[in-house]
DNA sequence: TTGAAAGCGCTACCAC
DNA sequence: GTGGTAGCGCTTTCAA
């Protein structure tokens, strides 16, 4: 910078004030000043330039499972929006590990992030009151229970009602669920939903159509092949993550059970596979993309509003998944 | 910082050393800095320390597409090996635009990353003398041609060239391709080693059988239909991507066209979703995580020896995929 | 072994 | 309009 000053025959100063575009600076010396920083290819340096305003355009996300589409959807969400703002943005997985996620948030507040974005957290310190007051953050996906403000997340129980009544209205009775962790707002509420829709109908389920996984492939697997060797197994299977989806479908395959004929499957998560599956599979499409989209935007009002010394509280924004309807649910065969 | 020297009664210099550990600190002091450390819940200034030692710690990874798995298990295993060492990587998506890959390579630089690792890369930018000046960077999964330093990479060649093989011994004759983006090296390679097989096997292909695609869904979705349509259609399609085999799938799944009776399926990358769906997908499976993490070794590399000014001449990486055979290839019925 | 002070590259204030 | 300069929080000589 003090190369393109002496070239251009000016300040620091006002190569400062050229590059924020102050306005306060003649045409002439700007070309000037311009010409010099073309011809250095000068790129001024941000991390200094953060040191001395306080704002690094840098914030920070941690999500359980950087390889899992839901995830990597809203990222790209995030990242598109970020990228038209001039922000960067730092991802970290965390694995679902409290310990990995505090270590991470640590991390981004030492390098002086502006906000985070945090997925699925699995981690009390994420609302310790001294995180909190390190840097603005918000909740995406799933929601720390109590907390009403600072959070995008979908109406889980909503969909999964949606979800299971469709299920009963194809005639479904015996209807199991491969939950999800259940300590997580998003596993907890796709269950209520489910649960209640059954309760409306009047329907009674045993314990032993209620499995409860983990998110992962192999509990889908694992509880799949459990649910379908039962002495009367369920007619239609509500499985409440992508992940999950997939150990299930496989577990059909390997016992050669037919969807939908057999079993009816209703798998939660859209992903670039389900239309290509045969069949394609019935699924609850949360808006991936837009939760990214809107998890961005409450993060900056709440930077602005931390700058402006603003209390910042956003109220939570609840989005609406959409059911999708394809071949993988249908009339139950023994009605 | 000050406070904490303050609250110690040493001086920044000091508070500095334990810090870093430099062990010129007596232990008396020490411990009185840690204790002070700990009453403010201080956390030293990444940022103001990068300015300092002109070293940020962070490297930017730019990837054609966030959401694709294939970039998605790379980028775990990137993230993975940085968690270890202290590192934080920044993330941006390219959406295949030279423009966008041009304008986050300078963003990087702006941001003064220590590396970068640019996936398969769509810009002659990214090989300016220009660009290469600025910070160590390495090539993964694609390598622009005439590069034989500074890549990770697949051997992609033999990698088509095993998969066709594993169709014609298994009495193929009639083996289609669907290519992806033959301006790459990774959908150029790909293509030569397909048609090295055949023509070892002595199996002439006519034109119609080459569909060039561009590693998106919906090209294999369009040639898959479009093959399968032809008079005499494949009894075999290879297909470069898995973006293009979930096309492919679709295609054959709507036209009712049995897998693996009435054609075989070969797709690369493996994924997931590939051994649920019924049947199992036979496919070349990339190293992906090791990919990543070789990747981020070899950028590490090259930053400690710009830091050392040598040169940094890391030779290519030629990692070997692995061929996965599963149930979507067999014989060909109407051999 | 410890501390004083310079300086990394930038911005913002104030004087001209 | 423009420039001089202090200082963001840290590390690193160098002197004590």
């Amino acid at each position: 910078m003090r190369d393109v000053a002496r070239l251009a025959g000016v300040s620091t100063a006002t190569v400062s004030a050229v590059l924020n575009g102050k306005g306060t600076v003649s045409p002439e010396l700007t070309l000037r000043v311009e010409k010099a920083m073309q011809a250095l290819d000068y790129h001024p340096d941000q991390i200094a330039r953060s040191l001395r305003v306080g704002r690094s355009n840098v914030i920070g996300m941690i999500v359980p499972d950087v390889s899992n589409l839901f995830y990597a959807e809203i990222l790209r969400g995030v990242e598109e929006s970020c990228q038209k703002i001039g922000y960067s943005v730092i991802l970290s997985g965390s694995s679902d590990d409290s310990g990995n996620e505090r270590r991470h948030l640590e991390t981004l507040y030492a390098r002086r992030v502006d906000g985070v974005l945090l997925a699925s957290s699995v981690s009390e310190a994420a609302y310790d009151r001294l995180t909190l007051r390190r840097f603005p953050l918000v909740f995406v996906d799933s929601v720390p229970a109590g907390v009403t403000s600072g959070a995008v997340v979908v109406d889980n129980a909503e969909a999964a009602f949606v979800a299971t009544n469709h299920l009963i209205g194809l005639g479904h009775r015996r209807i199991a669920i491969i939950t999800g962790r259940l300590d997580r707002s998003v596993g907890l509420d796709r269950m209520n939903g489910y649960r209640r829709a059954l309760r409306e109908a009047g329907i009674w389920i045993p314990d032993d159509f209620v499995m409860h996984g983990d998110f992962h492939v192999e509990s889908g697997y694992k509880y799949g092949a459990e649910l379908m060797r039962l002495p009367t197994p369920p007619t239609a299977i509500f499985c409440c993550n992508n992940r999950m989806t997939l150990g299930l479908l496989r577990a059909l395959s390997e016992q050669r059970i037919n969807c939908p004929n057999d079993v009816s499957v209703v798998g939660f998560d859209d992903a670039d596979w389900a239309t290509s599956f045969t069949p394609r599979l019935t699924c609850v499409a949360q808006p991936t993309y837009e939760i990214g989209k809107r998890a961005i935007g409450m993060l900056l009002k709440k930077i602005d509003a931390a700058d402006a010394d603003g209390a910042g509280q956003e109220p939570n924004v609840i989005l609406h998944a959409e059911l999708q309807v394809r071949e993988s649910t249908g009339h139950p065969r023994d009605k």
